[in-house]
DNA sequence: ACGTCCTTGTGAAGAGATGCACAAAGTCAC
DNA sequence: GTGACTTTGTGCATCTCTTCACAAGGACGT
């Protein structure tokens, strides 16, 4: 897995995952006029322990003070200090079906540092169409949109194209891609892929579903 | 998390979380008619190591046949009835915004087992309007639903409505929760929440991107 | 019927993440 | 200044997940 590879020397995957998190507790704090909080306060806000929450922040450095606890404001910058969110990224989504779609019209990414820049689409028919105030262009364009800075894509397609998409975008030198489509996508090394995947996800929870209803298979088989 | 706790002598959380991209990619091998396959082969389409894969299946018991793999059809069929995929799961989305009615429109759901029941608002305004073939009905409803079988809801509402959605779905009796709202939601034990957030997903690629533009940071400091 | 070959299933080792518990380090009241 | 108090940062034990490596088991050709 090629996000491991990043992590080597670095900041531990799980923990990158939580940062994340904390930041957005953390803006949340700062909203409501906190200042100051406590590794145990932002634990119970984002539901770890506060243990975790103290190795996690222990690997961005030392930025506690004992006795008080930690700066919000400041926190909160070395936070998406790590992250990178101090620049914004420019994001590319192809794929204009339902999905792709109301990723566009989501309003959440600019406050994180993520601005949409171009929706792209195999289908010529869709090409001009206006979404969410962008013009749809074709993946054709890719190459040039790398160009203009573009670093992160987003694969909304079918999974049939996906692949397809994946390659066009590596090829062009996007090197992080966030992946909707239901399948495995086959990148070279250096490029990170991350997959999102809503099926997946129900088939987690009918899993653990299913467990309440009939929690003890076995007994009752041994019973019989 | 709740979710640990039913992995207590049953199935580790890790391997549930695969089960379903093994299924995906033996129904993949079915269509193109392959009847048999190794744990290697397997593993290949998926992303995993053989060794990985072959332990996460003996978690289901023995279903491979020595020097010569697994029976491709059975296969699928003993990891659909451990997830549950045996009958159908009524699944109710809340928040009708732009990713509720992707979500509404999401054709891949049905083949997986799960059948959209309900699509519900707390916005009265949007009460009666059709969409994907359903009627948008109030939240208050969702007690009836329960009792006509729902057991998964879909929470794609704002942030600041989330918790109270989560309640409601609590309250009527919903034990598994897919959030997709950007916050941690508070459920009693026995109700598995996941969550799904297209923002700390690009959060932590933007991470990855960042550490490949510069990667030795405090080389450089050290340098200065 | 026998031996060869192949792949599973799994103990054991290794790697990684989590949780505990406490010394270290700072604040604040007086 | 001093001492009581609070909370961080972290070494260590524990737990979980992954990987290795190989014996066990079964198919298949001869």
């Amino acid at each position: 897995m090629s996000i491991d590879q990043s992590a080597r020397r670095g900041i531990p995957e799980v923990t990158v995952a939580r940062l994340p998190e904390y930041l957005r507790a953390l803006r949340g704090f700062a909203e409501q006029g906190t200042t100051s909080i406590s590794s145990e306060d932002l634990a119970a806000a984002t539901g770890v322990r506060s243990a975790k929450v103290r190795k996690d922040l222990s690997q961005l450095g030392s930025y506690g003070v004992r006795g008080v606890g930690y700066d919000v404001d400041h926190l909160a910058y070395q936070i998406s200090l790590a992250l990178g969110q101090t620049h914004d990224w420019p994001v590319a989504i192809v794929g204009m079906g339902n999905l792709g779609r109301a990723l566009a019209a989501y309003r959440g990414f600019a406050t994180k540092g993520f601005r949409i820049v171009a929706l792209l689409d195999q289908n010529e028919l869709l090409h001009g169409e206006r979404i969410a105030g962008l013009v749809v262009r074709p993946v054709t364009d890719l190459p040039e949109l790398v160009l203009e800075g573009l670093a992160i894509g987003v694969i909304a397609t079918p999974a049939d194209s996906a692949q397809d998409v994946s390659d066009r975008l590596v090829d062009a030198g996007v090197r992080s891609i966030l992946n909707f489509a239901p399948t495995m996508l086959t990148v070279p090394d250096g490029v990170v892929v991350r997959k999102v995947d809503l099926s997946t996800e129900l088939q987690i929870l009918a899993f653990h579903e299913q467990r309440k209803v009939e929690p003890p298979t076995h007994l009752q088989e041994a019973r019989a």
